[in-house]
DNA sequence: CTGCGGGCATACCTGTGCGGTATCGGCGGC
DNA sequence: GCCGCCGATACCGCACAGGTATGCCCGCAG
């Protein structure tokens, strides 16, 4: 099997619709639904039944979907990686994701920790939007990463936890909540006019629901203070917040573990050394 | 990047020798070494240096050796298991792959164990040469294997240990060092007319040495009964010798630990099931 | 019931590029 | 200095990806 056919099924279970994928590939609709036969020839497997409406994927479509997503960012990442070991400056660069404006605390220590290393190298740091970061983790665009369990999927990583913490409920100070010594998530989420904000999809878009769209943390934390929502966020998050706000434990809420990942596979000093400075924070 | 490519990439990689690789992917050397230079374009780096002798990797090279070969497991994973799931008794079979002759005591109650459970379904159980259970896992012609660290190289899989245990080495009856209550590796290795066995590489061949050529574990027991040979094996092991054999515990060896483990994006209920039976025992 | 539009498949043509054969150039070893 | 090994280059033919035009099926509206 080609990336080339690869790319072309993932594009068209995704879209439903080999008209609209075709658009997206820049090719024709014809030599797509030829493609997609071939393959589907090939493997000896139907990957989609034909609706009048468009194209649904199949039990084994979906396997391919999910198995193939993670091929072709390997073979990215290969690409990536190999582009940049060959870079003049090689080695003397490692590019590490988070979440912007999560942990950042942590990450502070974490950079002047390294930086204060002897034999530390530059490092890039890409602040990237919710549930990013895996993604460019697997993809090559980072080499490592500072995620968040259990929103961030580790599989297929190697990490190291850095803290486990409990999450808390942001409300205007003074709203009768905050004076309450502990909460659950299923009362955070229906507080009568404080409705919890709606975090982005990975594609950017926003379910469905009557919460604010959340862009940034202090965006949010503004609204909170002016009384039109609420939030839930892990405890350290508290170290950011300003007068106005009052928290209170949520004590059924999952942990939040933050984690330093990387790939497997990696080779990098740099990652290495990165890695062993974060264990001893 | 096509897989075409890489596959190519790969073999010569592996050969050193461009005429060589090209027989082996049963094309002329020409084509070859065209689609060489031109992924070396597209890259826009250079992946080997050319010598009189042949071809050396470079350091982008060896990145893209690496990261390709994970890629190109991953492809093929996904091609497998596609195939696998359009088959009529498709969720019928879960593949277990283990090292011929190891942990046979845990496997046995394990598959007892879960042929026991409600809703079991046919558990084919593959036994391969030493190493290849990971790379089985990572193209997809496995769906959980019994692996044992350090041997084997669990990165990029989920895993649950089963059971960690101490190595002892293996000697014939009343040889002088039987006597011994504790040995070590350096002297374990170095036994007068008792030389360990050579383990085979993931290839099949044997590395230079002057011991016996692992093959099965009967047979190498049977040359240590016979006095030529000395082997170090976990503690578990014992349950299988026969009489005519000593065992001496190694104090400086690393603990063996036998885990099961899965690809991270596995969906299959009967894998999640027997990984939850293992975990019982 | 029929006409229409959306959606995928088929037919057919064209050009790119992969793979083949023949040959060259460069470097070591005898 | 000649020969042999090895990779690169030159050139050719065909397979196949991709384009345009069109067909077929189905749901829906009038």
């Amino acid at each position: 099997m080609e990336t080339r056919e690869l790319r072309y099924f993932v594009t068209v279970a995704e879209e439903s619709h080999v008209g609209r994928a075709a658009e997206r590939l820049g090719i024709a609709q014809p030599p797509l639904s030829r493609a997609i036969a071939q393959l589907e020839r090939r493997l000896g497997a139907d990957l989609f039944v034909r609706t009048p409406r468009g194209m649904a994927l199949t039990s084994a479509g979906e396997t391919l979907l999910r198995e193939g997503r993670v091929a072709l960012a390997a073979v990215e990442a290969a690409e990536r990686r190999t582009r940049r070991t060959a870079e003049p400056d090689r080695g003397s660069r490692v590019v590490l994701t988070a979440k912007a404006g999560a942990s950042d605390e942590l990450m502070a220590k974490l950079l002047d920790a390294y930086a204060a290393e002897p034999g530390a190298v530059e490092v890039e740091v890409v602040l990237s939007p919710p549930g990013h970061q895996a993604l460019m983790l697997r993809d090559g665009r980072a080499d490592v990463a500072i995620l968040h369990r259990p929103f961030d999927d580790l599989s297929g990583f190697d990490c190291d936890v850095l803290a486990v913490e409990s999450q808390v409920l942001v409300v205007p100070a003074g709203h009768e909540t905050s004076h309450r010594t502990s909460t659950t998530v299923a009362e955070a989420s229906s507080i009568p006019d404080l409705p919890l904000p709606r975090w982005p999809e990975l594609d950017g878009s926003y379910p469905a629901g009557d919460g604010p769209e959340l862009r940034d943390l202090t965006q949010i934390l503004q609204l909170v203070r002016l009384g039109r929502a609420a939030i839930v966020l892990p405890e350290s998050a508290r170290a950011n917040l300003r007068e106005g706000l009052a928290v209170v434990p949520v004590s059924d809420a999952e942990a939040v573990t933050t984690v330093i990942a990387w790939p497997p596979h990696s080779t990098s000093p740099g990652v290495a050394a990165l890695v062993r400075t974060a264990g001893r924070l």
